[in-house]
RNA sequence: GCCGGUGUAGCUCAGACUGGCUAGAGCGAAUCCUUCGUAAGGAUUAGGUCGAGGAUUCAAAUUCCUCCACCGGCUCCA
């Protein structure tokens, strides 16, 4: 047998003996700690206290203390889900049952539930929980598995694929409930102090799409019933930021049903959008992006050589129709039209990189079930821009284009993750040439010191891609900005300049967007703003409050002179009480508004609050409109008039 | 697209399971009164072919079918 050698957290190494298992070990370090014992992470994967160590490894104990508890209560909760829904629906079919970052889903079959349905299984799970039975593992021999499982074909493709090298196949059990599972769980079902079923929805069995559709229930669990409470008041106030709400109750934008997936900018979103764009406009410009505007609507001829044609098109993911014999379409990205730009003359080697700019408007047929809000959409705007550079340029652009949705964001407050998606089944191109275009994205990223995941197999047909992704309300992840080199479609349209030595070279193309889209990146800052928008962009910047009516043409002064500096500017006439102003002017997270009665009239001066709640009175409208100028262009993200 | 859910006034929601007076409320809107000093003043009025179409019934917001849109996932993507 012999000995294997165990790293610990803190660099020590110790040597056990080989087959050992981690609640051992963790005696050896300290029979306190042995005591403690829940689980064991070795080599990062999170495992069950008895799991023996039969080759060297790194191996941390996990205690009720550690970060991984949680993970290891959730997935008993998933158990004593499972059987409560036993309980109540022996008909029911187990399938899998995994924690996920912020709870657990169990996938079932062989039953309908509804909400009402959820509440009862609860009531049951808490019961399970009360009577704090004891999780234990157990060994089953292969066979006597599969007999378990005789009518769970679910199970059985488990033993015969996770679990196929297993025998005796590892179970745990409470009470009469016993699930096929590799563990780790808490030791008994009382530990879960707070437990809760959250939604309840459906999934592919292995996440197919060919395959059976098995209905999905989320739920969660803490060690404590106030920190169950604490998540679910969070989740509350998440859907409270939904930019789906505040776009509705901010009047900033609408998708009628008559547009599925095609949004309608109210002036306020508009007043947004076209804050947006003007900033954009004007990084383009520094990034020395020439600005064209190219049609939406094309012979579907113009995506049959980069291949657009037969990645869209034939998932149906185009709109394209015969008119007059001839195929339209609307166009599902900008770079075939910039790449025929580029075309129309001869290129010389001095005058690469060759930029376009577009706020391009781009239709894709998603999937009716993939539409929400502004976050995913039919319709959209991208602030999207192709450079055409010699090999020798390339690495420079991708790092200034970087450089620049890194300033753009920080403008916004805004956290992302970079994630570099690489080289897929649908991939045109050899490999070779993948190769050296995610070599260039993944250089710039490390040389601008920026973390990053990897997304293997995810790009685009056309080349690899550095996505900026930004996390929404609800904790899903949306790409914004993105960085993409591609070596195809200037091989594919032939595109060649001249070089020093009078030959002709291949261009690389860079297709980037900084923002992503107007829609998606209107709707990821709507929630991380919980519309409570930086002056510079909000629809409404200054609301005057007049005391009342006799006070209505003082407020009409104050505001031309605000207008007369480009801000937006809204008086409130309505003959409401000054409190009930000052509420609905906070309820629609205006930055400032100007209180005005006989005393600012008289002395010509303004009393200044803002949706922070703070306030100054005998203010000298002198004195308010400089710094104001200077917050808007500075991009400042909190009113700081009144700090 | 798939599974499940939802759709009643501009907005938020009752009413539906168990079919039956003229489909209600609050906010918002209009009009009038009030002209108010830092987070909801009062009264009156208007506003709905109950998502659309079809079926069952003496009678449908309510039951059934088809479609549309939305919501949560899945799958797919900026």
């Amino acid at each position: 047998m012999g000995d294997v050698v165990v790293t610990l957290p803190d660099g020590s190494e110790l040597e056990v003996e080989r087959g050992s298992t981690v609640e051992d070990v963790a005696h050896e370090i300290g029979p306190g700690l042995g005591r403690d014992t829940v689980a064991g992470v070795v080599d990062g994967d999170l495992v069950d206290a008895v799991t023996p160590l039969t080759e060297d490894c790194r191996l941390e104990i996990v205690t009720e203390d550690s970060d991984e508890y949680l993970s290891v209560l959730r997935h008993s909760a998933a158990h004593v889900f499972a059987q409560a829904l036993q309980r109540r629906y022996p008909e029911a079919k187990l399938t899998i049952g995994p924690w996920t970052d912020d709870g657990f889903y169990y996938d079932i079959t062989g039953v309908d539930l509804d909400e009402a349905d959820l509440e009862a299984i609860e009531a049951e799970a808490e019961e399970i929980i009360a009577a704090d039975y004891d999780i234990e593992r157990e060994l089953v021999d292969r066979e006597a598995a599969f007999e378990r499982y005789a009518d769970n074909p679910f199970k059985r493709d488990i033993l015969e694929t996770e679990a196929a090298d297993e025998d005796p196949v590892s179970f745990y059990r409470q009470d009469g409930f016993y699930d096929l599972c590799q563990g780790p769980h808490v030791e008994s079902t009382g530990e879960i102090g707070g437990f809760a079923l959250l939604e309840i929805s459906a999934a592919y069995w292995r996440g197919d799409e060919d395959n059976e559709s098995l209905t999905r229930v989320y739920g969660t669990a803490f060690p404590t019933g106030a920190e169950l409470e604490e998540y679910l008041e969070q989740r509350r106030q998440a859907k409270e930021r939904d930019h789906r709400r505040l776009g509705r109750e901010l009047d900033l934008f609408s998708v009628p049903d008559y547009s599925p997936g095609c949004v309608h900018f109210h002036p306020n979103g508009m007043a947004i959008r076209r804050e947006l764009e003007e900033y954009i406009r004007t990084q383009n410009e520094q990034l020395g992006y020439e600005e064209v505007w190219t049609p939406e609507l094309n012979k579907a001829e113009l995506w049959k050589p980069t291949g657009h044609y037969d990645a869209f098109k034939q998932e149906g993911e185009m709109f394209a129709w015969e008119q007059d014999e001839t195929e339209y379409g609307l166009k599902p990205m900008n770079c075939a039209n910039h790449a025929h730009l580029y075309d129309r003359e001869t290129r010389s080697y001095r005058d690469l990189p060759v930029r376009f700019s577009e706020f391009g408007t781009c239709y894709r047929n998603e999937q009716s079930g993939e539409l929400s809000g502004l976050l995913r959409v039919r319709g959209f705007t991208q602030d999207d821009g192709h450079a055409l550079v010699r090999p020798d340029q390339l690495r420079d652009e991708i790092v200034r284009v970087l450089r620049a949705i890194e300033d753009i964001y920080a403008n916004f407050d805004l956290d992302v993750e970079y994630v570099l998606e690489t080289k897929g089944d649908n991939a045109v191109g050899s490999d070779e040439i993948w190769e050296t275009a995610t070599d260039a994205l993944r250089s710039a990223l490390e040389s601008e010191g920026l973390s990053y995941s990897i997304d293997a197999g995810e790009a685009a047909f056309y080349g690899p891609k550095i996505g900026a992704n930004a996390i929404d309300a609800l904790g899903r992840e949306w790409t914004i900005g993105t960085v993409q080199t591609d070596f195809n479609i200037p091989e594919r349209l032939d595109l060649t300049y001249v070089g020093e030595d009078n030959e002709e070279h291949r261009p690389v193309m860079i297709h980037r967007a900084l923002l992503g889209t107007f829609e998606r990146f209107m709707g990821v800052i709507t929630e991380h703003f919980n519309g409570k928008f930086p002056l510079w962009l909000a629809p409404e910047q200054v609301r005057i409050l007049p005391i009342s009516d006799d006070n209505l043409g003082y407020a009409h002064r104050v505001k031309n002179d605000l207008e007369a500096d480009g801000f937006r500017v809204g008086v409130e006439d309505r003959s409401w009480t000054i409190g009930k102003k000052i509420q609905a002017t906070h309820e629609d997270r205006v930055p400032y508004m100007l209180i005005l009665g006989d005393d600012e009239e008289s002395a010509g001066t303004i009393s200044v609050r803002d949706r922070k709640e703070r306030e100054r009175n005998g203010v000298d409208p002198e004195t308010f409109r400089p710094p104001l100028r200077e917050e808007r262009a500075e991009k400042r993200t909190e009113p700081d008039f009144l700090d």
